[in-house]
DNA sequence: CTGAAAGCGCTTACAG
DNA sequence: CTGAAAGCGCTTACAG
């Protein structure tokens, strides 16, 4: 059974107008509260909605917007971040009764752009990307629309100068890394930096170098490929020069526990032989043996920022100013102390 | 800029009557090849796209689907599945140029249910249900609308009867590891199960024993909370009826992880003095050491099947009547075998 | 405060 | 094969 009630046949039970009904339920000011309250009485014991179809052709509103995710590049990471992202958005999302759509930037199987075609298609108000490397078609859409958008968790890169983009710091939080090492007493250190090219990672590594070397430290640069397996095999073949260092930045917890395990099959214990730090706090971080020092990016509130940019665009929340000039806000990590270090 | 492109203007340019442009872009055969290949070109260069509310208003159809995701009982792991069906569902979607929009089951703030909000609202046509425990509203709403939805992962309770079910099933999953262990020698077991109930928890514990007892095995059984910490706790406490064991059953990779850690702090070999195998085949559970042997469900099938039993019904392929008939699909999982047995 | 009317951008009988 | 017309379910001036 269809439930198709709309306001027409609320409008007959009531024996009002419809458009009557419509003011009614949009709480429109124009109407008695008289009316008011038996047509919303009416419309509740229906359990009557609005056909955001026939809300959205007149309004040429959505309710909804989009987030666009990333292909995956460690898929790991990317589909643990997925999740709590989500969660994230979703008390903000259900507070403005906006709904989600899901995509990816391009389409699989026509290798058309999605993003575009939400877009065209009215069925989405905002956009908020989570993509590290937005095409060049997307950028110059998004522009020539001047289409609701925010960028996330990616650092800012100069292809998206004049979009708002909220994101952690990573270099801070790799200078976090450095000086909690130096607090330990460590001078020497052995980072293991990524080879496929990631703004993160570099940043990351950046922070964490400038932060050393301005103490008067020594860096041990060693480059792995982005998985566990990688990184262990990188720290086997590099036991020696890692042994004349005493702590370990690994850009990611991936990365460090994978150099953690071939460490520990050398016997050298860890912290005391070697110190060791991950970066992101994933979920497994906090098992490994012994529990790994880590950096924490707060997503949630990310998550939140994203939104409220997102609504303020959308809104066009002109009374703040601010609202034309696109903005960088960057958050600071968090260092997670455990075991390791 | 809006692109406000609609059939007019095309028609406009074409030259013909905009029923005429609707008929081109829908390749109606009443259209003629000719005008059908001139209007199509016009509507490329102007990168039109049908407005999804006024056709979703004219066809009552939404052209996407809601995924209701669970509130999150274990967030590892419901996290990890979500981006991981996520990805899975994008192909079957993209071909099929439908959207997905992800909701929960309650909205948080007005406590009512999202479901019957989209339902109504003609946001979607068909749900894909991620639920393990749907309230009685949500049932018999969709009941009674007979709206097309298939129930995923979680295998199907009394509760929902006549919908389609699509699971792996745990059962077997149990029964698996238990023949797994009796053919390296084991006998005596330990089952590491779980406090709350869940049913595929229940399922993969009593397909485990039936297996077991069959075959003559003992089994010395344990309750912990489903988490990393309380599983390790719970080994602590109870190491002497362990030891009398020589292999473990760990309902999932976080409990078997665990466990794990409370073995190897008593210097207890793994595998050779006890065996343990997990359920899962979560990300980590190849990084620990030994290598974890776990339970793989393959998602990918799962996500598959449910969105082609989804569309069956949303599109009402009659030519096969079993559309009428629900059904319960379950996908055989598959043990992944790793260094701790 | 309320109603009648126009219109949002489409699809699809109906007539030719 | 093509066009004119009706209608999907709303919102919102316009008139009273």
């Amino acid at each position: 059974m269809a439930n198709n009630v709309t306001i027409k046949d609320i409008a007959a039970l009531a024996g009002v107008s419809y458009s009557t009904v419509s003011r009614c339920l949009n709480d429109s000011p124009l109407v008695s509260d008289k009316t008011k309250k038996k047509v919303n009485e009416i419309a509740k014991n229906l359990d009557f909605e609005f056909n955001a179809n026939a809300r959205g052709l007149i309004t040429s509103t959505a309710n909804a917007v989009g987030i666009v995710l990333p292909e995956g590049f460690s898929q790991v990471n990317v589909n643990a971040y997925h999740g709590l992202l989500l969660n994230s958005l979703r008390n903000s999302l259900e507070k403005r009764d906006v709904d989600l759509i899901v995509t990816y930037q391009t389409n699989h199987f026509t290798n058309q752009n999605n993003i575009i075609r939400l877009v065209n298609r009215k069925k989405i108000d905002g956009l908020i990307l989570l993509i590290e490397d937005p095409s060049l078609e997307t950028i110059s859409f998004i522009k020539s629309r001047d289409f609701p958008s925010v960028f996330v968790h990616y650092p800012p890169s100069t292809k998206i100068n004049d979009f708002d983009v909220i994101y952690t710091d990573h270099f801070v939080g790799g200078q976090i890394v450095a000086k909690h090492l130096f607090e330990k007493g460590h001078k020497d250190f052995t980072v293991f930096s990524v080879e496929e090219y990631h703004k993160e990672f570099k940043l990351r590594e950046e922070g964490f170098c400038q932060e050393v070397y301005k103490h008067g430290g020594t860096i041990n640069n060693l480059k792995t490929k982005l998985d566990y397996w990688s990184a262990k095999k990188c720290c086997e073949d590099n036991m020696e020069s890692i042994k004349n260092t005493s702590a370990i930045f690994g850009l990611n917890d991936l990365i460090a526990l994978g150099v953690m395990r071939a460490l520990k099959n050398e016997n050298i214990n860890i912290p005391s032989d070697i110190a060791i730090v991950g970066y992101d706090n994933s979920e497994f971080s906090e098992y490994s043996n012994p529990s790994l020092t880590t950096i924490h990016q707060p997503r949630e509130e990310l998550a939140l920022f994203s939104l409220e940019r997102l609504f303020s665009q959308i809104n066009k929340d002109s009374d703040n100013d601010n609202i034309n000039l696109k903005k960088k806000i960057s958050i600071q990590p968090v260092l997670i102390e455990r075991d390791s270090t």
